[in-house]
DNA sequence: CAGCGTCGTAAATCATAGGG
DNA sequence: TCCCTATGATTTACGACGCT
């Protein structure tokens, strides 16, 4: 009863993954800002436009890593150690 | 002067992301009969009267709170849908 | 002021993509 | 193929602010 129900209500929750590079923008803003991962609407769209999505998905992307984070400070700490690393070596040049 | 040019290794940040709603109410999600009613009287009108929230929360047994707060989450998202639709289309 | 409107978000949940 | 986790999208519930 509840499995055949949203299969053609829910289309749209037909999804591909982002990009490795897309993800690797977000990364660099999110790590880049942590002390407030807040993007304004025009840094959403700048992101948007960079990535190659829509800002709905940018924001949804925020959304998500923000409580995942949060939820689990640790399993993120590798990565956001790469982000700082690349952020320093790209500031350096 | 070595000390902190190693771009931000906060110690805390999530302790400055604001919103730590504490004390609100645990999402939960809505039979497909709720949802299918609520869906229903959304395409009869967008927007509730006083009398038909009372009446759709009495029937599903919601809050009329419950009831209000769907009507402008439904509103918002119809907007987005109408959005993504033109946005299509165009460009 | 009461009260409902939008906007942006948190948090939980959903549904599938990916990978072993 | 089976199973499990990662990930993007959607669903409830508010806070902040607007307007009447």
């Amino acid at each position: 009863v509840m499995i055949l129900r949203s299969r053609f209500l829910d289309a749209r929750r037909k999804r591909r993954n982002f990009s490795k590079q897309a993800t690797e923008v977000l990364n660099e803003y999110f790590y880049s800002h942590l002390s407030n991962p807040y993007p304004s609407e025009e840094a959403k769209e700048e992101l948007a436009k960079q990535c190659g999505i829509t800002v709905s998905q940018v924001s949804n992307w925020f959304g998500n890593k923000r409580i995942r984070y949060k939820k689990n400070i640790g399993k993120f700490q590798e990565e956001a150690n790469l982000y700082a690393m690349k952020t320093a070596l790209g500031a350096r040049q | 002067k070595h000390k902190d040019d190693k771009p931000e290794l906060d110690p805390n940040p999530v302790a400055n992301w604001i919103h730590a709603r504490s004390t609100r109410k645990k999402r939960c999600p809505y039979t497909k009969y709720q949802t299918l009613e609520l869906e229903k009287e959304f395409l009869f009108n967008m927007y509730l009267t006083r009398d038909r929230r009372y009446e759709v929360a009495r029937v599903l047994n919601l809050t009329e709170r419950q009831v209000k707060i769907w009507f402008q989450n439904r509103r918002m998202k119809m907007k987005k849908m109408n959005k993504e639709k033109g946005e299509s289309k165009e460009q």
